[in-house]
DNA sequence: AAAATGAATGAATACTCATTCATTTTATGT
DNA sequence: ACATAAAATGAATGAGTATTCATTCATTTT
């Protein structure tokens, strides 16, 4: 039976996706805690669990595995970064607020996962892939915050804002904050940084957003 | 002759510490070309038109080298920033001002010298002297900059502002414009990166900045 | 049950690179 | 000019690492 054939093909094929994530998980791993530089392919099978060659038998080289990495990483943000926009009613406001909680919320602003991120942003100058899978990236979300801001902007007419302006300026604030949750661990909290982008939105858009938190 | 001895001794002295200086520039040249993962002490050495062992003569390893580099960079970073609060008015709104566009120019927000800077924050995690030079540095910037927005705030008679809400949000913000500057260097231009940090000031602190470049 | 497939191993290989050191070159003091 | 010290060289070393591959083992197909 072809039907039966192909599942059992298809289980392999499962198996061996498995084993690739299970590599990519021990890649992350090892970079956060040691950091790029440092990270060996036998440290990568060691956290496995797995052989000296088992790296090279799923990706055939250390600098696949790296770009895998790199693309793992940025899909799973990406995922969330579109589930945050899915899940927020139809409302420019909420949603540009939501994507912006996103970025702060624990599974996202995570010193261990940070650490990989700015790990592939220190080489982005030099490894053209890496450039590549990030910039790709970015234009799209750039776009996004942009059209949500433009929205806003034309619901309260403000005046003298650009949407561009604003987009760049939200982009960069996250980015920011994630470096200092990378440098500066005892005196970042969540809370502030959210603050700090609250102090934004409502100081540029007065009429979508209020301070809650006044005392 | 005492003196003529002395004098001697440290003619010697400055020209070592000319060939540091000379083996630092080459090391973040190398790094922002090549990245910190493939720059080798080799590289270091042809790059200064030296030889082989030159780096381990002078610096005695790979990493107290960079360490060195990286101090070296921290320390041209303070001497910007310091001189640019010596040459402002006394005056906190122009203050503040000055560091923010001293953070955009091109001296500072240069590419090759970001790349080298993102790569070492790309280790701080997994090596403990990056992450003490980091943060000795950035508590004093945190704080200058919160005594600054302190001041604008009493100034200005401003409610619902908290300066260290303010200061988080600047120092987040041109951190992540950097990052813009790194990963983006096409749609990247330092006139809008300005009118993103504008912005943000414009907004909160109305009675001290206006939006001159509206049309 | 026998044959075939492909995943996994881990020892062997080839190579890179930081570090060392015997030697040469250059600068300084008498 | 000479002697001494410091600086610089570059070949040699060896520890570390990515990659290869012959072999084993488990699973699937015939």
């Amino acid at each position: 039976m072809l039907s039966v054939a192909e599942e059992k093909v298809s289980r392999r094929a499962i198996a061996k996706e498995h084993r690739r994530h299970q590599l990519i998980d021990s890649t992350i791993k090892c970079i956060s805690k040691k950091g790029l530089r440092s990270t060996t392919l036998a440290d990568v099978a060691r956290e496995a669990g797995l052989s000296q060659g088992i790296v090279n038998l799923h990706f055939n080289s250390k600098d696949n595995l790296l770009n895998e990495t790199l693309k793992f990483l940025a899909v799973e943000y990406d995922r969330e970064f579109m589930r945050a926009i899915e899940k927020s009613p139809d409302d420019a406001g909420a949603t540009l607020l939501a994507l912006m909680k996103m970025d702060l919320k624990p599974a996202i602003c995570d010193r261990k996962k940070l650490a990989v991120w700015f790990a592939f942003w220190g080489e982005v100058r030099s490894v053209p892939t890496y450039q590549k899978i990030c910039a790709a990236y970015d234009d799209k979300y750039d776009e996004i915050i942009f059209d949500l801001a433009n929205t806003i902007i034309q619901e309260g007419n403000y005046a003298d804002i650009d949407a561009k302006t604003v987009a760049e300026a939200l982009s960069s604030l996250t980015d920011g904050l994630w470096l200092s949750c990378l440098v500066n661990p005892k005196t970042f909290d969540r809370g502030t940084a959210l603050n700090s982008v609250m102090s934004y939105l409502c100081a540029v858009f007065p009429d979508h957003y209020q301070n809650e938190n006044r005392h």
